[in-house]
DNA sequence: CGAATCATTGATTAGACTCAACTGAGGTGG
DNA sequence: CCACCTCAGTTGAGTCTAATCAATGATTCG
């Protein structure tokens, strides 16, 4: 298990390197620059000085590392985790490509939590000072930044929603519609996806435990509303999810 | 049961009420001006042209609401809460003299939840479309704003690991501790306090049902760690609080 | 190919929920 | 001013969901 942090594995971007850029990188309209003219893209451009590749396991940033920067992830997946007293780890997002993560931090000038590389992945790292500076002459992209922002407490209150009331199988079934919905989104299939976290993982994020998760999904197996090997899912019949949801025994 | 938007109540500053404003607030050192120096802090008085005045039970904001501005709370307290698929609430924050509200929203232009004042309160209005041109301008404030947003995000990824992975008991000391801490903060007494919120909102805060919240105080109270009349608690023994936390089972 | 990790499934238990009855405080109107 | 009503809180009994403990099977990776 790589243990060291990613942020050694830099990479400053060279002029052949261009392409690599916001100017031209296929994921923009989900990250930070939307609505920015060409002008504030190259400043953009400019910002981010640097990239980071990581391998599977290995963390963008962990709990307590002074916060100096966003990241956006360009390449592949992250989870976000808070650590409880006593090592044990709750994972608080699954982000994917176009996500933003270590938000948290800005308010301490700490990292209260970590982002782990769920596989290879690689991250646009956004200096937050330089954002900030940014910010203030590009009004685009300081209205992104709240955007970012706020759209990540929006998320995490739906999150307490789902924590705080509600059942196992609700849980589940909006897990597994939540991952379709996105990846949808990102224009790959919404019934067939590869979970790329683990059952103890899926069980911390949704405040389970892993047997739970397992029961849960061999069930809605059973039940005709989805196929499961693995980490493979098929959903088979999303309006049955769907129902599991609102409607309440 | 007041039913109207508490916005219709609102209150625009005149001359004579310069007192009320930023720059001679009391809660300024933990509110967004903090730090602000004294040129910016006259903008920010020009910022502020609204204040609202809320009787219990109104709301600041509902779900669905344009989102136009936060507010910052001047005099009582609110609770924030969500709305599941079908009606029922779930309180996803307790906020007191100098806190934030309204930071969901910003992202998807609406309101995501809805702010319930608690007793009767008085809030700042933060125009968000102002507040982000002063913060083009005023670099404290920008950043300021940027901590407040952060350590939202912050706050609700505690509240995920306490929803996640704690028991009933630890739930509820550290919903108690929690707002002993708050009301040290603000100069008030860190063991006698009076509970604003009844035993259903603060069992929806914490994932609980309100009977389990009241055996729980009850328990506590059989085991001389606090004393609890109705809403007002007196603890008296915070050491053993935090063991409850730390210490498992 | 073997070790290690991850996942499934079963049996049992514990903790929180549900349902229900009762108490007390606050507010209203006769 | 007191009787009544309502709402908030407490407490008890029984139930049920998800956790725990445990054994086995499947994958992945070096």
């Amino acid at each position: 298990m790589a243990t060291h942090s990613g942020l050694h594995n830099f990479a400053p971007i060279s002029i052949g390197e261009i392409r690599a850029r916001c100017s031209s990188c296929s994921v923009r309209e989900l990250c930070l620059p939307v609505g920015v003219d060409r002008e504030g893209l190259d400043q953009i451009n400019a910002l981010v000085a640097e990239r980071v590749q990581l391998k599977k396991g290995e963390r963008l940033y962990r709990t307590g590392d002074p916060f100096k920067a966003l990241h956006a992830i360009r390449v592949g997946s992250c989870k976000t985790a808070v650590l409880g007293e006593r090592g044990h780890e709750q994972v608080a997002g699954y982000h994917m490509v176009g996500d933003i993560v270590g938000m948290d931090g800005i308010g301490t000038d700490r990292h209260g939590g970590e982002a782990v590389a769920l596989e290879d992945t690689e991250a646009c790292v956004l200096p937050f000072d330089r954002l900030e500076e940014l910010a203030r002459d590009v009004v685009p992209l300081q209205h992104n930044l709240h955007k970012v922002l706020s759209t990540e407490i929006a998320r995490e209150q739906d999150l307490m929603l789902l924590l705080g009331s509600m059942r196992a199988e609700e849980r589940v079934a909006v897990f597994l519609l939540n991952l379709s919905k996105r990846y949808q989104e990102r224009g790959y299939s919404a019934t067939k996806f590869v979970l790329r976290l683990s059952r103890a993982e899926i069980g911390s994020y949704l405040g389970l435990k892993l047997e739970t998760v397992s029961r849960l999904l061999s069930r809605f197996q059973d039940e005709r509303l989805l196929r499961v090997r693995g980490r493979a899912i098929e959903l088979l019949d999303v309006l049955a999810l769907e129902r599991l949801i609102t409607r309440r025994s």
